[in-house]
DNA sequence: GATGAATGAGCGTTCATTCAT
DNA sequence: GATGAATGAACGCTCATTCAT
C-alpha cells in the first residue's frame, strides 16, 4: 500500500522530469519545477533520488530497462536476420517517436557530458550492440549477410544511423511518422547504395517513400 | 602588427577553451580557467568574446568555416561518386581524429542543448547534407549509385554512421586510428550488408580489416 | 508563529538594511554584509525580498506608511490650521530625529536616482504635500492663513525647508534636537521675515500666478 | 596654445559628464561613454581628471565658482534686503532652470553619498549661506526685516524652498519657467502665511532659540 | 600629449540540498 | 513519510583605471 503510494510519487517525480527536463534542459531545469509539476515538496524529491542527476540517470535506466526487454521479444519474433534488423530498427524509432518529450531526453539531455555518455555506452549500448551482433552473426550463419561483415561496426553504423534519424526528427519540428524510416533505412544498410552491375540481372528496385522534412 | 596580436590572443583564448570544454565539460567550465590557460585576464576574453557561451559559438562556426571548405576541396579532386564519398568520410574522421580534445567539445559539448544543435543543424549540417546530396545525384547520373536512393536518407545514414564511429572512438578512451575506419564504413554503406544471391556470380569479399576498440 | 519567525526575520534585514545603507551608502553596500548583520545567510534575503532595491524600497513604503498614518493623526488632533502646520513639521523632524540612520537613509541613499526620486514623489510626496495643502484650505477658510497663498507652493515650502533642516542636521554630525526647530520652522512660515511697519497700510496683495504643475 | 586646446578638452569632458550623469545616473555612467561623448580615449580622462568621482566633483566647483561670484554681484547691485533676497532666489532658479542636465546633477546626482554633500555642504553652502547670513543682517540693521529673526535658519529655510522648487521642477518632467517661481517664494518667505489681523496689537516677539549645529 | 587594449577585483543572485518540524 | 524555509557556495561579467606604444 505505502509501496504504491510511493511508486506513485517516484513516477509522477519522473514524468514531471521528463517534461522539464525537454522544455528546459538538464541545466535549466530546477528541481522544485520538478516538485512543482509532480506536485510534492521540493524535499521530496530527495526521498526518491539521491540527487538532480540521479533524477536523470533513473530515467534512464527504467526507460531501458523496459525497452531492451521488448525489443529483444520483437527481435525472437521476427524471422530471418533482415526481419530481425528491421524489427529492431522499427523499435527504436517507435520507441522515441512516440514520445517527443522522452526523445528530446535521450537524444539531447543525456548527452551532455562525457560521464553520462559513458554510462549510457558501458550499460544500454552494449547491450543494444550485442543484440545486433548476434543477429548479424545469425544472419551470416544463415547466408542472408555478408560473412566478411565486421558485426561491431555493422551494429555501431545501424545505431549510428537511426540516431541521426531520431535527432533530425526532433530538431525538424515536423511531425512526420517517425517509425516509418525504419524500413527504408534498413533497407539501404542491407542493399547498400551501390547500383546493381549490369551483369547481375535485377529486378527494378521497389521505389523508397520519399521522405519528409527534415532537420 | 595589432592584428596579429589581436588574433594571436583570439586563437589563444579559444584554444585554451577547447582544453577546458573537453575535460570538464562546457557547464563545469569556468571562465577564469580558461583566461588562466590562455595566459590572459578574465576581462580580456570579453574583449574578444561577447559571453561564455559565444565562444563555444564562434569555436564551432571557425572549425567548420575552415574545415567544410576543405572538405569539398577532397570531394572535388576525387572522381567518381564512391571515391567522393570516401574523401568525405576519410575527412569528417581525419578532422576530428587529429584533435581529442576537439572532437569531444564537438560529439558532447555542442550538443547540450536543443539551441545549440538547431543552430548547428541550420548552418554546418546543411551544407554537409546538401555536398552529400549532390554527389549521390552525381552517382545516380554515372551509374555508380543505385537510382532509387533517397538522397537525404543516405546523407543523413552516412552522417550518423560517422558521428557514431567519432563518438565511440572518443569514449572507449583508445588511441587506434579513427580515419582509418572510413573505408569500411563506406563500404558498408555502398555495398550493403545483405549476402549477395548465388545468381549473381560475384567475386570473393576483400575482407575488411578487423576494428579495433570499442567504445 | 511561523508568521511570527517570518516577519521577525524580514524586519532583522530591514534594520540591518538601514545600518548598513547608512554607513556605506547604498551602492557600496553589500548584500552579504546585511546579512550578516541579521543574522540570515545570503539566500534568505532573497526569500523576502526580490532584490537589493527592493530592501530599499521596501524600507522607504513600510517606514512610510506607518508615519503617514500617524501624521494624519496628529493633525486632526491639532485644532486650528497653525497647529496642524506645527504638528506635521514637529511630526517630520520627529520621525527622522529619533533615528539618525533612518534619516540618512531618507536624506541621502533615497535620493540615488532621478527613478527613486519620482517614485518617492509620486507616492508619498503626494500625500504629504494634499495634506498640507488641506490644512492651509483650512486656514484660509478660518481666517488664519491668507487667503491669496498658492497652496501648493506653500506646501512645497514647508517640506523644503523641513527637508533642509534634517538634512543640515545629518551632516552637522552634531547631536542638537530635531523636533526642537519646528516651532521656529513654522513660525518663519507663518510669519515672515519681515519687519511689521507700524503704520502699514497696505495695498490690497497682488494676487501671486497660479503655479504649474508639479511634482 | 597648448592651453587651449587643453581647456577645450578638459570643457568637452565635464560638458559630456554632465550629460552622462544627467541621463544615466552617477553610479550607472560609464567612463568610457564620457569619453566617447567627448570625443577622446578613454586614457586621455585621467589625463585631466583623476577619477571618476574627480569628474563630478569639479564639474561641481567649476559651476559654483563661476555662479558664486555672479550670484555676489546680483546681490550688490539690489537695494534693500528684499530686493536682495529676491535677487538671490531668482540667481538659484536661473541659472539651475536654464540647464535642465545640469540641474538633475546637482539635485540628485551630487547627493549620492554623505561624503559628496558633506563637501558640498563645507564649501558651497557655507557661502551660500553667509551671503544671506549678510543680507538679513543689513535688513536688521535697516529695518525691513524682522530683528529677532535666527539668521542661519532664515538661510537654511530660503535654500530649502527653492532647491524643493528645482527638484520638483526636474522631476514634473513640464517645462515651466523655474526663475517665475523666485517671486512668489520670497513674498512668501518675507510676508509669511498668516493673515494679518486687522487690530492686532502684538506683544513683543518671543525670541527663538538659537539653532545649534551646523551646516 | 593621446591612445585604447588590457587588467582583475569585486558582487548580486541562484538553486541544489538539508533538516527541524 | 512529507514539508518548505533556510542555507551558502559558487561564478559570469563589468568597468574604472593603467601603461606600453
Amino acid at each position: 500500500m505505502a509501496r504504491l503510494r510511493n511508486d506513485d510519487k517516484r513516477r509522477r517525480i519522473l514524468q514531471a522530469a521528463v517534461k522539464v527536463f525537454a522544455r528546459q534542459g538538464y541545466f535549466a531545469a530546477r528541481v522544485s519545477e520538478i516538485a512543482r509539476k509532480a506536485g510534492v515538496a521540493d524535499g521530496t524529491i530527495y526521498l526518491y533520488f539521491k540527487s538532480k542527476q540521479d533524477i536523470l540517470v533513473s530515467l534512464f535506466d527504467e526507460v531501458m530497462a523496459e525497452h531492451i526487454a521488448k525489443a529483444r521479444h520483437e527481435v525472437a519474433a521476427a524471422s530471418g536476420a533482415p526481419a530481425k534488423l528491421r524489427a529492431i530498427a522499427e523499435h527504436h524509432l517507435r520507441v522515441l517517436g512516440e514520445n517527443r518529450e522522452l526523445a528530446v531526453v535521450f537524444q539531447v539531455e543525456l548527452r551532455q557530458s562525457t560521464k553520462f555518455m559513458e554510462r549510457f555506452t558501458a550499460s544500454w549500448l552494449q547491450d543494444y550492440f550485442s543484440l545486433v551482433g548476434l543477429v548479424i552473426e545469425q544472419g551470416q550463419r544463415e547466408g542472408t549477410l555478408r560473412s566478411d561483415l565486421p558485426r561491431k561496426l555493422v551494429a555501431k553504423a545501424l545505431f549510428g544511423m537511426l540516431d541521426e534519424m531520431v535527432t533530425s526528427w526532433i530538431l525538424s519540428g515536423k511531425d512526420h511518422d517517425l517509425p516509418r524510416m525504419a524500413a527504408p533505412v534498413v533497407d539501404l544498410l542491407l542493399r547498400g547504395a551501390r547500383a546493381p552491375s549490369l551483369a547481375r540481372a535485377r529486378p527494378p528496385l521497389r521505389a523508397v517513400a520519399p521522405l519528409a522534412g527534415g532537420r
